[in-house]
DNA sequence: CGTATAATTGACCCGGCTCAATTCCAGTGG
DNA sequence: CCACTGGAATTGAGCCGGGTCAATTATACG
């Protein structure tokens, strides 16, 4: 089972029945390291499950490739907004590393959330989580240094640091990648 | 009819239905000036449309209180992550003039979320707007001057310039106190 | 092994914060 | 109607976190 749906219990028979109507609906999917899942301006009729990998989202800002967000395995990706409300995103998606993905199609997706009441909420559900680590960055930004933003990062994404080069890790804190090292190196 | 749902089509009969169902569910409620609708750990169990009047969402940091969120007239009142999730809210919401709302309870809501599939996506917008306002807040904080910050909110909320205090405003852009009165003055 | 990309380091500067002192109001009571 | 008072806004002085620019070094890849 997808760790996406473990809300799910299969010992129930009808929840048996949706895992078995979702399973009919995804597709698997690999894509190397570098390659690009979306691009700014794409339409996202998908929504992706990694199972293997890292997806890096990011856009143009000032003439800088700024890092908004890191999807690693067992997260759901794809450009959230954009998905949900059927407009081009602004983000591109690439990926860090050679991945595997479990994809399903936004109309496939409506089709369960309106044959399930149980699978009904797992759109909002959805939305809540990225509006949850939304406002805790720009807490984050708004009141602690840049010092306590990389402690910050480093407690909860440690793992990702190995994986990520640090230029954007920097943008993702909003911090100058100069500034990064300098605290990294410090102390 | 309400604002709020304005993607309704009266003429339709099935839009009717739910109208009046909806009709139904709601109450009306006034609250004074100076008035708390939540306290940091209320549990929000109602969605509220605001009618008239103005609130504002606040939090202690750092021994500060910090604005977060104004609703006027026309938009929809609730610790948004709060009221999803069933969990309390850090937030407080206080009302800064007399203030007329339109309250629903969770559990109507989501009455007319599983009756209606139509109302049914009603909630992930809400979210999704939600998002939006927070995507484009940590944007403007990240790359964006103070000086500029203030600019973008007198373009886009002029009117609540006259009606809320230059210390909420300035909290709510991340700007201390003085230096937005400075910039306000400046020039 | 050479070239390109990422990371480090130094020098310099400035936006915006803090602290402290006035000044400006709006509301209250005599 | 005016004086008093507490909160909001203004103004000044001084400081520093973190940005930019530029040069150097480390790392990865064909």
């Amino acid at each position: 089972m997808h760790s996406i749906l473990s809300f799910l219990n299969p010992d129930l028979p009808e929840d048996k029945i949706l895992l078995e109507d979702f399973n009919s609906k995804i597709q698997f999917k690999s894509f190397q390291k570098g390659r690009l899942l979306y691009r700014p301006g794409s339409r996202c009729n998908h929504l992706y499950f990694v199972q293997k990998g890292l997806v890096r989202a990011s856009y143009f800002k000032k003439g800088k490739d700024v890092s908004c967000h890191f999807t690693k395995e067992g997260q759901v990706c794809t450009a959230i907004d954009a998905f949900f409300q059927r407009t081009p995103t602004q983000y591109q998606l690439e990926f860090l590393e050679d991945s595997d993905l479990v994809e399903i199609s936004y109309s496939d997706l409506h089709e369960l959330f309106e044959r399930y009441p149980k699978f009904n909420n797992y759109g909002r559900e959805l939305m809540i989580q990225e509006y949850g680590i939304l406002v805790e960055r720009l807490n984050h930004l708004q009141f602690y240094t840049a010092k306590e933003r990389y402690a910050f990062f480093m407690e909860e994404h440690r793992d990702l640091f190995q994986r990520v080069s640090l230029g954007h890790i920097a943008s993702y804190l909003g911090i100058s990648q100069e500034t990064l090292s300098r605290i990294r190196n410090n102390q």
